[in-house]
DNA sequence: TACGCTTATGTTAGCGATAAAGATCGCCTT
DNA sequence: AAGGCGATCTTTATCGCTAACATAAGCGTA
């Protein structure tokens, strides 16, 4: 492609020379001869080109180095294939595989996702969700139920599909794919009790504003009382290697609280640092204490024993969401709306909740 | 935030009926009565406005709920506040922190970052450059130096900065921000030589395009050959969970050459997997056996031992890289150009890599 | 031969914003 | 009192592309 146009080494300091101003549509209308609606037919295949013209137009866009502008498509079209992804944080392996679900299914269509951080902030949601949605695009799909009521308003106001993911414990503002955190916390609850523990320890983050690990937290609780039992004790953290802070909380709540037979950890992370020290300390797992994790992390597949945990669907949600937004972009009807797609966790017991 | 105008509840299963066409300017203008320009210029917070007619204009575009159109802004202005970063993986656990040093330079500025992602391979990554500079961004941030003719070509075309990060390894299309992984892996090799180790093992990926694991392994045979020594056996894996499969293959490693007195493994993932391993099978590390990683993950705080490693400066390349786009884009002259910031890894010898 | 129909291409008029230059108005200066 | 000036706003002309309609040429057929 263009090879010769460009094998000249580039100066140490300066960057190339370059001043011819970007190609437009015209250069490559004037370097082939025809219109330059013809061009653009020809680069989106559209409509009837003869094979010929279509092959000159296409050996002279790439001779120039084209590259249409889809700022100005997207204006004159009034479509932008962009698909909104706004989620708390990349950081935490949970995300990432979320987006390798979406970009699964977007992959086979035109749609394209952009993705925006808020690292649980509800004003960097606003303003990253602002910032989205002033690019038009064609479907939102958010992480959680929980938003600013500007955020709220924003999204109802947008006029395109928007599916809320991992959680479904709430009220949506349109389409929702993801799992009951409370549900999983009281099964999990519920499983724990069943193997007969009976001192149980709660170790989890100090987020206020993961609401979805709150959910888990009170559905756990809940379950727990039900049976008329309580929380022994609990440790939060915040920050840092989660799985160093896995072992330090362990170590601490144990030291407070030496009863316990049970640790439920918000997540697998800490989980697992749970589980190596205990392991450390000659402390036997699942026997004298059981641990419990959350999320199913692959990660867990390579520990000495394999962390009970709950798998999220952190894949199986990318991918849902992803066919409600393209299905509903595709049929430009405002035909759907409004999907709610529960999915269902199962209890993996690995190794450290003993079975009876 | 227009609070007001959308309290309903949304219909269980159809969008609200919204057939209002989608807000433009003109709205704006015309329920505040003065001119887009105006509207405009307020909502920029460019040029005179009064504060009368500003806190009216502010009030009517929030009443509608307004969000600007950046499409058409862009067009007009020709400025796009974007800037496309190219990554091979979101799900490795480097690239996440290279992004949060990116965010952390830009969210001090008007541009924002876009994330594109190539899975290692070179037809995405070209299709993915392509789909991004069609939005015109104002820079590009992309990993690595390999890329196919096409994507250099366009590169150099589009006009605008182009920083290449982690890998200074090669010739850089514009400005480029890394460390040296042959280097790295020199210095590697020369830490374990003087720390007495003579029968070294390397396990890694089996991916060839991960141009940077192999000028590791290229940088660390060379130094080992400099003293004569090769490398006594290879073992390479592919997919899976990283940490079981650097199990896997150094019990698979270690029973076909029990003579191996070091291990060296391209991640810290698999790194730690070993670890596990020797320590599961009460092999004595550091003594019997040295064990290295590359990378540097916080994980590894949480382990039983802290696995030698070096760190790739990941965060430290983003903030630079980004730090260079910022600022180029800035000064709108056609400033700078060809910068290259080398950065030094320093070997972090943990307690898998005896000293004497 | 003229008519309709298909196929291939061109023309015109925006899309929704912004840059740049022009218009208003009150107020000060000399 | 005429001119000048700054502050505030408006007008006009794009930006690069595409939808929708218009045109032209070729061909079979009544």
């Amino acid at each position: 492609m263009f090879k010769d146009a460009f094998v000249t080494e580039t100066p140490p300091v300066k960057t190339p020379a370059r001043n011819r101003r970007p190609l437009t549509l015209r250069d490559v209308s004037e370097a082939s001869g025809v219109s330059e609606m013809t061009v653009s037919r020809v680069l989106r295949n559209r409509g009837d080109v003869s094979q010929a013209t279509r092959e000159r137009v296409l050996e002279a866009s790439k001779e120039l180095g084209y590259v249409p502008n889809k700022i100005a498509g997207a204006l004159a079209s009034q479509r932008v294939n962009l698909v909104a992804v706004i989620i708390p944080s990349l950081s935490n392996m949970v995300f990432p595989e979320v987006m390798t679900g979406i970009n699964e299914v977007l992959d086979e269509t035109p749609l394209q996702p952009v993705v925006g951080v808020t690292n649980y902030n509800p004003e960097r949601e606003e303003k990253v969700l602002y910032e989205m949605l002033s690019w038009r695009p064609s479907g939102v799909i958010i992480a959680g139920l929980e938003h600013s009521d500007a955020a709220k308003a924003m999204l109802k106001a947008a006029g395109i599909p928007v599916v809320e993911i991992m959680d479904t414990d709430g009220q949506a503002v349109d389409a929702c794919v993801g799992i009951s955190h409370r549900r999983a916390g009281r099964k999990m609850a519920q499983a724990i009790l069943k193997a007969g523990y009976r001192n149980i320890g709660f170790l989890g983050t100090k987020m206020p504003l993961d609401h979805r690990a709150r959910k888990r937290f009170e559905g756990f609780t809940e379950a727990l009382a039900k049976e008329g039992i309580e929380i022994a004790d609990r440790e939060f953290y915040e920050g840092g290697s989660a799985l160093a802070k896995g072992r330090e909380m362990t170590e601490a709540i144990l030291k407070r609280t030496p009863e316990l037979d049970f640790l439920y950890y918000s997540n697998d992370m800490i989980g697992a640092g749970g589980l190596l020290f205990c392991l450390d300390q000659g402390i036997s797992v699942p026997g004298q204490i059981g641990l419990a994790g959350f999320n199913g992390v692959e990660l867990l597949d390579g520990l000495p024993r394999q962390l009970a945990t709950m798998d999220a669907c952190r894949a199986e949600i990318g991918r849902a969401a992803a066919r409600i937004i393209a299905e509903r972009s595709a049929e430009d009807g405002e035909s759907g709306g409004g999907e709610r797609i529960e999915l269902t966790p199962k209890i993996q017991p690995g190794d450290t909740l003993r079975r009876r």
